[in-house]
DNA sequence: ATTAAAATTTAGACAAAACTAAAAATAGAT
DNA sequence: ATCTATTTTTAGTTTTGTCTAAATTTTAAT
């Protein structure tokens, strides 16, 4: 597998285009930042390879071998950010890039030392899950922050926006994973919250709540 | 720079092109296993970026810049290898080919972090001086095993073939870096030694002998 | 100084991964 | 059901990195 055939196969993961949802070329190659017509000519090739289902105009969808595949990549990718968060000091708004590198290292042994070495961890950064080596992990449990009723109590647990600036805007306000949250009252007008976090009292907008993931004290 | 690029530039290097010693391009093919041609390509392309001095049928030799780009790309492959051994348990013949893909990921942050988490090491699993990251080393005080005299005493420092075979028939043979050894006896009719390695006495080849270095006690 | 052998470069070809522009198919609106 | 706008594919081009085969230059031997 070539760099660009991991790149692809990890686009359409993330577009959802396994069992029967396919993917348009047009949103691939808009996700990619690249032409359509690239996309076609990667469809056919990663169809001959025996990794996607690609039936022409009607889109992509990955093969049993292509999810596998796609998994394989993301485990990567979400063990080499944990890595450079908690060995080497990076903060969750760097490490995408770097890791968007390292998930194409071709050695099984060094990412299954790697994930011995960082203790087996279940979540990435960003709290979305890391694969087992056998392609299994389960979605944990949450909720967007927006979905929250007054008066619930929580933990958050993840970002859905994982960009650059969201996680810095996150830094700058003190929310972090990890921390505790409770919804003390929502604004009609505007759909804004006003919280408890760690304690402290604050207010967000909808368009932050939207992109938090928080776990419900059950 | 892109990874063939580099791969060159780091050829070039250890073919000892700097300065005023230029290298054929047929030397450069043999080391890389491609063909005299591409690297005629490469020289030009890597001339017009101001990395190599290339006068057609003369051989390239190392620009300023390309002695740092070089020292740049070997300090990062010699960090990972570093890291792989002393991290991830890694055996020293596992190292370079997995290290021949790390030493190509751009990070500058990323190597930093990564040389401080190893705490700064001077020398690499196989005894090769790391770069500083300005470039600076210092190549160890070493000679030949097969150099010393009968009597002579010193510390195993490093290997001159370090190519998988020779690196586990060391190990197979408890032969290791930072080991103490002296030099009982000289075969004259093959060259073969007797030495005292930590203390176990064993006979040792000729071959072998001239491609272990070692640091005679002062 | 010639000349043969070896080294090196040039010319032309190919595959991978991208693109643009034109053609074809699909989907949506009437 | 037809037509138009949108989506998608095809065809042809570009760049990078590689190759083979032919031409050229250098080197070394006579
Ligand atoms: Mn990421
Ligand atoms: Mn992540
Ligand atoms: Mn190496
Ligand atoms: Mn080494």
């Amino acid at each position: 597998m070539t760099r660009s055939e991991e790149n692809d196969i990890k686009t359409i993961y993330h577009l959802g285009g396994r069992g029967s949802k396919s993917i348009s070329t047009n949103s691939i190659a808009e996700q990619m930042e690249t032409k359509p017509s690239s996309v076609t000519d990667m469809a056919k090739k990663l169809s001959d390879k025996g990794l996607v289902h690609y039936v022409k105009y009607q889109g992509v969808s990955l093969s049993e071998f292509g999810v596998k595949t796609a998994l394989s990549i993301i485990r990567k990718h979400r063990l080499w950010e944990v890595f450079l968060v908690e060995k080497l000091d990076f903060t969750w708004d760097e490490v995408h890039e770097v890791a968007e590198q390292l998930e194409h290292i071709k050695s099984e042994k060094l990412i299954d030392r790697l994930d011995a070495l960082l203790d087996f961890p279940k979540y990435d950064p960003h709290g979305d899950p890391i694969p087992a080596k056998n392609g299994e992990f389960q979605e944990r449990d949450k909720q967007l922050l927006s979905e929250l009723s007054v008066g619930a109590q929580g933990v958050c647990v993840g970002v859905k926006d994982s960009s650059v600036p969201f996680l810095k805007f996150l830094d700058k306000n003190k929310i972090a994973l990890g921390n505790t949250i409770k919804v003390l009252d929502k604004e009609d007008f505007d759909n804004s919250l006003r919280i408890l976090m760690e304690g402290n009292e604050m207010r967000i907008s909808h368009q932050i709540a939207s992109n938090l993931f928080v776990k419900k004290n059950s």
